[in-house]
DNA sequence: TTGGAAAGTCAACAAGGCTGACATAAAATC
DNA sequence: GATTTTATGTCAGCCTTGTTGACTTTCCAA
């Protein structure tokens, strides 16, 4: 994989030297900051954690989706994600619903009050990607997403993709 | 800031929309999840977590370093950091040595041991790296490399760029 | 020389991961 | 129809890694 380099669109063999690499992992490790800390921001004047916008994000991604799904987006414990969901539909965040076929199932649905808070969070970090954005071009954008999607498990790449298709 | 779009370099106007936005955001999120995948499992088998790595490796990058300096690339509090640190300095994988002109300050250095554990971490680190970058040509990691670079926020972007400067 | 600032340490608490055990209901299978 | 599997939820307890508050030691400047 990825061996000879010179695959279709590949200029050549990449001579990738550790500093350039290490330079990377350092721009993942201070652009994570960057991209979490305006949500972070927002969800200490609600007493609510990045846990929490990671639900509501999801949830109004996938509007109906069932509890299982959403574990295996978020990749923790079923206990871990209760915790954060209880509190949300505790406080009219989100709403659970059984399932009509399969009565096990609970589809999860943001309130109007959810939704508010999503778009909030989701606001503040999309005026930072778009800033991001804009002042590096349309070619750096393709280029990011392209890295990004290399650099994913083979598992998570496909929930990704999975996501992305449903909706474009 | 970025508002026109047509800076140097810039094709045009750029029209983001919420779903590519949204995209970018959900790039990100599964990325880093692959980006620290392989440390994390490594981490699991010495009983360190994530802290610790960052730890190592930013005292790997700049030998010498003060417990404050760290801080501030870190971003958390001193007793955090302090609480990882005992125990790196306690298992002999750092070694603190009292400032000669300051002696309030501590100077930070990995030994053979700490240099060990930091080499595979980030050995594994960079595989995943090198992988990505190969699978998404030179191009793709230079535009990489600028959104990531774009979104940090500004007191970040300054600790990174000074840590790059430093060496390359 | 004394008072404040800076660096580091200790103690205690909170969020949010985790595992394990168990309960319930519904679906699927035998 | 009985049994097993699946989906979900809950309780208890632990760990890592954040936080704040209080404290010591050291340095520097008024």
């Amino acid at each position: 994989m990825a061996e000879g380099g010179a695959g279709p669109g590949g200029e050549s063999l990449l001579f990738l030297t550790d500093e350039q690499l290490r330079k990377g992992i350092e721009a993942m490790f201070f652009a994570y900051r960057g991209f979490t800390a305006d949500p972070d921001r927002i969800l200490d004047n609600y007493a609510y954690g990045r846990a929490h916008h990671r639900a509501l994000h999801f949830i109004h991604r996938s509007p109906g989706t069932t509890v299982n799904n959403l574990l295996g987006i978020l990749g923790v414990t079923k206990q871990s994600l209760n915790r954060v969901l209880r509190t949300l539909i505790e406080d009219g965040l989100v709403e659970s619903r059984v399932g009509r076929k399969d009565k096990r199932e609970r589809h999860l649905f943001l309130t109007e009050k959810g939704a508010q808070l999503e778009r909030e969070l989701s606001d503040a970090q999309r005026a930072r990607m778009r800033a991001a954005y804009r002042a590096a071009g349309p070619a750096a954008v393709a280029g990011f997403r392209q890295v990004l999607e290399a650099m994913m498990d083979p598992d998570l790449r496909r929930q990704y993709q999975t996501i992305k298709d449903t909706t474009s």
